[in-house]
DNA sequence: TTGTCTGCCGAAAACGTTTTCGTGTTGAAA
DNA sequence: TTTCAACACGAAAACGTTTTCGGCAGACAA
């Protein structure tokens, strides 16, 4: 076994300094080329590389980007992953993933765990239960000490810091909208408890597309969902209990769980009653029928966080306090679960 | 903005040296009661946190473990991830992770990235480039280097190192003579190609499963699929073209697809004919009728990976070439893809 | 008074880098 | 011969810790 080699190392074995080994490695001017080919030839055959945490030390600086999410075996979270990743590594930065589980606790740990030199900023969604408390204590605390956070999707009104996001409300409107306008007139929602930023704001959007139309909201079509693996008893009250002819579901899950559970009832989707998604996930696509659903990019939000996040890391003036909101776009994808959609 | 306090500030403030503050802060019976309290005192009012990268520059441990995949959208994987992320957070490590995306180089890149420090161990899955090249020098380097590692699912056994899989051999042959049992006689096979190291052993065990049953092996059953996105075209010839009572697939895809494509081709299942998959997923839960299929637990895995891993760093006799393989328990869950299978 | 012990604290090394500054040697110009 | 620049290199500080060791003061015994 041979351990790493260091700048020490070397230059104890060729009898020069440990300043000259480094110059020489960096190609400095100042050391004679005799000198320089030397260290770099010895460098090469014992397969020198600098120690990063050393230089993370001295620099200042890690070159990684922390993450945090609630959950990662839900398909958007892994996209938005996926595309921090690619831009992240395509800029020589590396990633390192913490999972709050939904529990506030877990993200404050995580947090300030990560905060104390490990990366040099993060990008966040926030867990359900810190929603809930609308405590962002520890966020703002990192953001105090000069280190910058990008939030995605879940975000919040009461931090200062970049976001990128895409428009829910708008979104839930169009996809409502465009049922509407294909002649549904009694159209369920599925959510989730208010308290679930982006719930709120497509069960908003869903109000705000009926209103517009004409049509008067009816509670007996809403169902808010707390417990997502119990949602199907509520889904079959819905369902049963009012003569819908179209549902809008706030997310793939609801969105499947109202088509086995339509089918169970014996009702013909989308002929008997259309359904509408959000988020273009894998059950979207290879539910059967195939769900009709807004998309919505996580690669695409992937990418934007990690070029926002890097950019404000290498840039010059760092106490720029112009946050941005990224809004990524969205559209609805067709498939099967309704018909077609003009 | 109030940056990050060091003990070397603190002890300035307090007109001791940093040697005290330090002890202070870690209890140390050197230190007068008096000293310590008031270090400690004035140590909470300002936040202190000791700087994690110092810590592991001092004690050559970043309690942190790198984790490399071929592709985090991949559900699977996901749960893999979490069951690592799981373990490791409670035993005080955190996760760093990089993505393949199936290619040798980014591996290489990815694991010599990681290999300079900013890591104690590896967790790992091979690229589908490098289990084609079969090129796994970049593996034996880091472990030569005294750097852990341990493999997942896509192993080689090429590289001595400590290894968390499913037996995919005996789970599949498991799987074929479930349907053999249930008097299924012309099974189709959905796999990929052989360099892909898990679908060889599912192939070998569906063969296994028909030679030991006396039912001879015929080669328009099976089809290997080398690109996932353009697999329809293959799979409904081979549904079209043989008179097939049941498909085996060596992945949730396969499955799904064959289902879709089943039905296409007015085929009922599981009436007409009986499909199981491999790995319970998303869309083996979610697809419609659902995927019977062989269960291979991710979170699991991640558990038994990370444990396995972190015993290694900790443990102390550094050199123990005592590598163990594990395998994780699969069964089959019964869906409505096949009858009910006794 | 001298010696020794104990309690409390600081100096310094170490981890592996980079970089600034200083210094000794050479050769050439004056 | 003296002077000075250019060249080549080394010493040391810095990043933020922990830990070993040594030292100083006071107390106590001889």
């Amino acid at each position: 076994m041979k351990r790493k080699v260091t700048l020490k190392q070397i230059a104890k074995e060729l009898d020069v300094s440990i300043s000259t080994v480094s110059k020489s490695l960096r190609d400095s001017s100042e050391i004679s080329e005799d000198t320089r080919l030397k260290v770099q030839a010895f460098a090469k055959l014992y397969n020198y590389k600098p120690n990063l945490i050393a230089l993370s030390l001295k620099n200042k600086k890690t070159k990684t980007i922390g993450i945090i999410i609630p959950e990662i075996v839900h398909h958007f979270f892994a996209t938005v992953i996926s595309g921090i990743e690619h831009v992240a590594n395509e800029r020589g930065y590396n990633v390192i993933v913490c999972l709050s589980d939904e529990s506030f606790d877990k993200e404050v740990i995580n947090m300030e765990m990560l905060a104390n030199g490990s990366i040099d900023g993060f990008i966040m969604s926030l867990s359900k239960e810190t929603q809930q408390r609308k405590d962002f204590h520890h966020i703002s605390e990192v953001i105090n000490q000069g280190m910058p956070v990008v939030m995605f999707d879940r975000v919040t009104n009461d931090v200062l810091c970049d976001k990128v996001i895409i428009d829910d409300n708008l979104a839930a409107y169009q996809a409502v909208e465009s049922l509407i306008n294909n002649g549904m007139k009694k159209i369920g929602l599925i959510t989730t408890v208010d308290y679930v930023s982006v719930g709120k704001l497509r069960t908003e959007g869903y109000v705000k597309a009926l209103v517009s139309n004409g049509i008067p909201i009816n509670n007996d079509f809403i169902v808010k969902i707390e417990d997502i693996d119990n949602c199907s008893n509520q889904i079959e009250e819905l369902l049963t209990n009012n003569d819908l002819d179209s549902i809008f579901a706030v997310n793939e899950l609801f969105a499947v769980t109202a088509i086995k559970t339509a089918k169970r009832l014996q009702m013909n989707v989308p002929e008997d009653i259309a359904i509408i998604g959000f988020t273009d996930g894998i059950i979207s696509n290879y539910s059967s029928p195939s769900i009709t659903t807004v998309s919505q990019n996580g690669i695409k939000m992937g990418n934007k966080a990690a070029q926002m996040l890097i950019e404000r890391l290498e840039s010059e003036d760092e106490e720029n306090e112009q946050y941005i909101t990224e809004v990524i776009e969205t559209h609805l994808v067709q498939r099967e679960s309704t018909p077609i959609l003009k």
